[in-house]
RNA sequence: CCAGACGGCUGGACGGCCGCUGUCCCUGGAAACAGGGGUAGAGGAAAGUCCGGGCUCCACGGGAAUACGGUGCCGGCUAACCGCCGGCGGGGGCGACCCCAGGGACAGUGCCACAGAAAACAAACCCCCCGCGCAAGAGGUACGCUCCCGCGGGGAAGGGCGAAACGGUGCGGUAAAAGCGCACCGCGCCCCUGGCAACAGGGGCGGCAGGGUAAACCCCACCGGGAGCAAGACCGAAUAGGAGCGGCUGCCUUUACCUUUCGGGGUGGAGGCAGGGGCAUUCCCGCCCCGCCGCUCGGGUUGGUCGCGUGAGGCGCGUUGCGAGACGCGUCCCAGAGGAAUGGCCGUCCAUCCUGGCGACAGGGGGACAGAACCCGGCUUACAGGCCGUCUGGCAGA
RNA sequence: GCGGGCGUAGCUCAAUCGGUAGAGCGCCAGGUUGUGGUCUUGGAUGUAGUGGGUUCGAAACCCAUCGCUCGCC
């Protein structure tokens, strides 16, 4: 949680904490699952894998129709990037794959205790 | 006031901070882009994908027939429709009103289980009636008189089975009966009147034609090329201008080579015909491509732009029509993503629910169904709550 | 976007075009056994996914809807 968002809109943009990228193929997520580590919380499952290079982060979004229907799965992934850039804002990650996995608890989650949540995962997953 | 019927509308409001997509402007820059500011940004169902179109590509010379699929009272609306509107007929409701795939059963075929004598073409199980008969049994007035039984004939009223049994009710009639006769109802045909029509009303004739099922096959009338924006077009990149197997391969002409016992034979090439392929099928005439067709293997591509929103468009007014609609004028430009924007957090209010309280109120919960993917017209399904209008029945009052 | 198929007993599936729904496994009870299993005898079991319609009669035919599933681009 940010006290002084204006302060930080005022930095001016470092390389390393560049607009994230977003994962896109389907071969990018199965890397991800397959080689990543696994970091389930109450309110996101985050798989992360180490690249070799020390690029922006790259984000990949799931949520399943398990969740629900279009307008509930809309609203899960929606919450998810919103908690991840404004966490990420304040917590540069560099060189890494993120996938944030949506579940049924994800919609109904406090804003701020989902973003812990994502905070809590990176940790467990040893992302510096 | 209560209960109900029908139609229409709406689908939380305002603000702050931080973001996203398109677009416009300014600044910097050769450009990519960066920064700043403005502006627009999900639905009535965006849904299901059940119909109908636009659009795009493919096929397409004409004709006939068949098949397949769909529709099915009449008239109208519409670009079109299985849609909508107005009527008609049938059914339900005290009523407002609601529901109905609602053409044809003398074109033909099939089916109608169980029960029942009989299920569709005529018949007769019990039965009703008449005539004849006493061999056996019973009653008796001693006779086929009665019961019973047998034979012959008339009949279909009544009983019984069924969802349905060759019109229904009543009167007459008769040995018993029967549309046998009559009245009313139903049905069929003809005529008249009203209506564009479906149909309605009336009159006459016929004594009854003849069961149901066409959401069974079918018949009739009408409609229908195929595929879908991953359509399709362009730019760029990369790979390849492939390989194998199988099928159809016969005749004629010509030519090259080989062979020859000089008759010819074999192999290959070219041309023609046959043949094959091209549309759902067939046929006729015609056209196009010929090595074609089928299968398998191998190789490359996963980028960008367009299509893409001026449209059967929205809103307002007027004219017209019972209405669905039509016409005219004015005005507006109103989402355009692409692992896919339209969001996150907070505050105030509004509707609503729960708890406490006589109450003002206080605290808390909590926003229905649901997310554009080329577009449009319908249908169907989901939906918290609220608003408006018209009408019906009942109660009370004036 | 386009096009198929299937929903029947607790489970897996039947019944050819309409006539009143069955089989196997499972379940329950009795017998056998000291008990259990095995074996054996008997028995129960259905809104036919849901809602309408056609028909005398529907699991079947028609329409709508819900769910599952498969294929093509």
């Amino acid at each position: 949680m940010t006290d002084h968002p204006t302060s930080a809109a005022l930095l001016p943009a470092s390389p390393s904490s560049a607009s994230p990228g977003r994962l896109k193929q389907r071969a990018e997520f199965l890397r991800v699952a397959s080689k990543g580590r696994k970091a389930p919380t109450h309110g996101v499952v985050l798989q992360a894998l180490a690249r070799d290079d020390s690029d922006p982060v790259r984000l990949g979004f799931t949520v399943t129709k398990k969740v629900g229907n279009a307008v509930i799965r809309n609203r899960t992934r929606r919450r998810l990037k919103e908690a991840a850039r404004l966490l990420l804002k304040d917590r540069p990650v560099a060189g890494y794959d993120l996938v944030l996995i949506g579940r049924d608890h994800t919609r109904g989650r406090p804003f701020n205790e989902l973003q812990d949540d994502i905070a809590r995962a990176l940790k467990k997953a040893g992302v510096p």
